[in-house]
Order: structure tokens, then sequence, then C-alpha cells
DNA sequence: CAGTGGTCTAGACCACGGT
DNA sequence: CCGTGGTCTAGACCACTGA
């Protein structure tokens, strides 16, 4: 990127993940980081403010801007502490195992979350996601056809995401999320380690591009146990 | 308020959610709205800019904003739906029992939760949230006194937030939420009707002012059946 | 090509905190 | 009083879209 408040950011987003910037002590001030870096103070204020939005720092009028402890924070970055994120953090390996992947026309229902017709073709994956040997998450992925045409059992297992955005070139920008605590159902039982309770937390996520294009509707059925979602968020009038 | 650009953002944003701008439309562009409402480039940006932040647009470089359709996201408006909105959009009257207000001394963990020491005083404050005569939620909240130095029970019948905000005249600014399942305990079975599974979701928050002070700590304590969380994020660097 | 949003600059005035 | 961050302006150039 070539872009400089967003190379600030970055930089001064890893100076303070690393500790080089001390948490509670205050950040050089606007005017001291226009000279540093050489740009012009609106430049300066785009790279604070993204550092504001994503729990970094806490900007104070009159006084200066202060480094937050993200540590004492329990770093929230993604929002959903996704399957690979959650592994990393127990320092276990990861494993998905691809159950379904197929072209399916969508029902009614699915239709409508997809915004699609019920003529179009939709792609059907279904992963489920190991830890330690025991499986935790049952992901159920719908991607619209006219958008990602082709899926191979390489890219099911490996990352999507990275699919769509390094080989096709698309941009996900934005997603909506909704959590809730669902009993389990038999799809559930059959490729989940469930305890006596029976329940999973499930993670609906509708997927959009730059363009507002919908393009997955994503489910993502958790074990109770294991589940654990944070969140920063900021007061926006 | 008497900063333009978030008189801009309240107007457009209550347009969008009457239904004056039609999802799926084209804004007008940002030179349109600058003669519109006669102010300069940048703070036409940085209203929509706010816009697109909250979920109400989507601006495409090269071609103009989108209109996005707020109610097929089922609006998140404040990340979590508290008890209030989930009232209000079940159309039943919620109800509030106070159970405990006092002043505690707050043992070691809750002394780390809240950057205080052992020696200062802490006020305990829990509640019971009532819907359809159904126990649904127990909230349990942590105040710094230091912050907050007298709180009574028709306070904390009405809202703690709007007497910090109102009468205190302190800003609420930023939080951090973490939401997990949980084996209820004794106290969660005493004061909430759960059913046989007897799980809770608790969602922990650290609540923070303006000058960064953490100043509250809640545990909101859901069953399990009548919990819901949406959220809606935009990609961040 | 013209129009759009994205980035960047330089300068101005304000409200706030602390001296 | 000065230094801080918050708001606002006017103008410049770029990259992208679509005709």
């Amino acid at each position: 990127m070539n872009i400089k408040y967003i190379n600030i950011y970055n930089e001064m987003a890893a100076e303070i993940e690393k500790g080089e910037l001390i948490p509670r002590s205050k950040l050089p001030s606007e005017n001291e980081l226009m000279q540093r870096y050489d740009v012009s103070r609106d430049t300066i204020r785009k790279a604070l403010d993204l550092l504001a939005k994503n729990g970094y720092i806490q900007k104070i009028k009159g006084k200066g801007s202060i480094v937050l402890d993200i540590n004492k924070f329990d770093f929230p970055v993604s929002g959903l502490v996704s399957f690979k994120e959650l592994a990393q953090k127990m320092e276990k390996k990861p494993e998905t195992v691809l159950v379904t992947l197929q072209l399916i026309k969508p029902d009614e229902m699915l239709a409508e979350q997809l915004h699609v017709s019920k003529n179009d073709e939709v792609w059907k994956v279904i992963r489920v996601r190991k830890i330690e040997n025991e499986n935790i998450i049952l992901d159920k992925d719908f991607i619209n056809k006219k958008i990602v045409p082709t899926l191979t059992e390489e890219i099911c297992l490996d990352s999507i995401y990275e699919h769509i955005e390094n080989t096709l070139g698309l941009q996900i920008s934005f997603a909506k999320k909704e959590i809730t605590v669902e009993k389990a159902t038999k799809e559930d039982k059959k490729h989940l380690d469930l305890d006596s309770c029976n329940m999973v937390v499930v993670v609906k996520n509708y997927v959009y591009l730059s363009d507002a294009t919908l393009f997955q509707y994503t489910e993502s059925r958790h074990r109770t146990d294991k589940f654990r979602f944070v969140d920063f968020a900021r007061r926006s009038y």
C-alpha cells in the first residue's frame, strides 16, 4: 500500500503491540508526529483515528493521546476470535475436515438470505473444525456461484477468504453477524463432540464485498464451552 | 451539538431510517451534497464516513455511495441488543427488580478488573430484568466509588448510565465486551427462570470514560433462549 | 472523456487542560 | 498563557467507473 496514513497506522500499531510504546503513556503530539513522519496534520489525524477506532489509543482533547493497554484488553482484533486464532492461542494445531462441497439450488429461505433467485446456483460447503482431536465447530458456508465460479477441495481446506481476495481479487468489505444459542440439531450431534447439554452457539454471518453485493452466508456452530467472542466498541453518536 | 458533520450525519441517517432515501439507490455525490448543505467537501466526507461506519451506506470509488438496506440488516445500532431494546422489540413492558445495592471492598479479582486498590470502595448493584413476568437477565454491576460517589435505589431502577452522563456530566467513551456461555451458578438459578439446561450467556463489559479511566465492570447473565447479539463490522486494515 | 470517491496539503479558528 | 486535539475550509492530484 502506498497510502501514507495507513502506513503510519501500521507502524504505530506494531510499536504498540510490541510494547515499544508503553500503555498509559502519552503519544507524541500531532504536531510532533507531523514533523517526525513529514506529513500534514490531516494525515496524522487519519492514522490516529484508525488507532483509536481499533482500540489502540484514546485521544483526549487538550491533553494528548494515550496508549491503551491492549493486553489487559485481551485483544479483540477481528471481533470474533475465529477458529484459527482460537487454535493459535491454545497453541494447538487446528484441523479441518471437509464434509460437503457441492452446488445446490437454494431453497426459499437461503435464496432470500443470499439475495439470489431460486434458479441460481449456490456453493454449499460444510466443514468441521477440530482441536486436539475434538470436533469443536461446524461451519456451513453458502456462496453465490455468480461471484465465485469455482471452488475446490484444496481451497476449502485452506482458506476460502484468501482465495477470494488473492486469486479472484475481490475485496471483502463488511459483514453483519448475529449470535444466538440454540438447541443442537441432528446434524450438530452427528459432526460435533457435544456434552450432555446439547446446546450450540450459532454465529450467522452475512459477508459483503466492497461494491455492497452479498456474496456469502455463513453459519458457524460452536460447542458452547469453546466459544468466546470479544469486541471493542466505541461510542458513535 | 453545533458540529456540522454530525448534524449532517444525523439528518441523513434519519432520512435513511425513515425510508426517504431508498435502499440500493445512489446518494447524491459529494459535490452535490457540498452545495446542498453549504459546507466543504471534507465536512461532507466526515458525515459520510460516519454513515458508512455505522452501516447506513457503502461508498464505492468511481461510482458513488449507495444506501444499504438497514431493515434487511435487522439493525444492530449499539452492538448489543440491550434489555431495553429487547423489550421494546417484543413490545412488552420491561421490569427491573433491584436485588442488591451496597458498597463493598473488592476482592482481589474485582480489584484487578476495576483497576482499583483493595482499600477502595466499590458499588455493587445486582438487578433482575423481567419480561412478561419471567426473569430473563441478571445484571451485576461494579462501579468505582471514586467516580460515582452516590447511587440510590431510584437511579438503579431507572438508568445508571443516564445518571452518569446527564447528572454527573461524565462521557462514556468505549467498552470492551466478552461473550461466553457458562454453567449457571446458584445465584443464577436463584434469580432467573432457567430451563432444564442450566446454561447462561455471560456478557462481561468493561466500560471506560473519555479520559480512558475504567469506571464500571458489568456482568450480564442472560437466559440462553432470550439472548441475541447483532453486530455490524467493517474491515479496517 | 467527465464524474466519482480517495488521498494529501496548508492554514484557520475553536474548546479544552494545565501553567 | 501556551499546547493540545477538534472542526472547518479550499484547493490539489490521483485512481477508478462508465459512457
